[in-house]
DNA sequence: GCCAACGTTGGC
DNA sequence: GCCAACGTTGGC
């Protein structure tokens, strides 16, 4: 059973151009600090779940592109580098606190589904995405939702 | 840049 | 365990 996930990222950070022209075409999602997405990442993903790949927080938001979950969990080794960003000195490698997955790029659309026409398409009104005051960076996707997404 | 919504922190 | 204060997200 494949699952269907949305996951956001900030193009400027890191974008889908960006992860078409990583090797492998593939990229550990680090950096997420948010137990209900860590959550879903470290229990629910499997191999080759079907991944949106969300821009946000840019001018434009909207799916770019369709990706994959090409390894499943492990911890995230960004929470045991003081150099990182995303450092977490309560994080130790034998109790890791944060995980993550690794995804691969499958395609990028020729035209970005932007949020506001996401917003308008039936079907779609219970996609946790477009849910009032939803910030969490990886919600799950029902195929029903999935199917339409892919039909747009 | 504004600000609503949400998650986290920490005093009590 | 409550909850106010604070920080962050992310659309607009």
């Amino acid at each position: 059973m494949t699952n269907n996930w949305l996951m956001k990222s900030e193009p400027d950070c890191f974008s889908i151009d960006d992860l078409m022209h990583r090797p492998n075409q593939a990229e550990a999602w680090d950096g997420v600090r948010n137990y209900q997405a860590r959550n879903m990442m470290r229990d629910q993903m499997r191999l080759g779940d079907r991944v949106f790949f969300y821009h946000s927080n840019c001018k434009v938001p909207g799916i770019a592109g369709m990706a994959e979950v090409s390894n499943t969990s492990f911890p995230d080794p960004t929470q045991f580098d003081p150099d990182s960003q995303y450092f977490d000195p309560k994080a130790t490698p034998a109790k890791p606190i944060w995980y993550l997955v690794e995804v691969r790029f499958i395609k990028k659309f020729t035209t970005l589904l932007r949020l506001e026409q996401l917003r308008h398409t039936p079907g779609l009104e219970a996609m946790l995405l477009l849910r009032k005051g939803s910030r969490l960076s990886i919600t799950p996707v029902t195929p029903e939702q999935a199917d339409i997404i892919l039909s747009m």
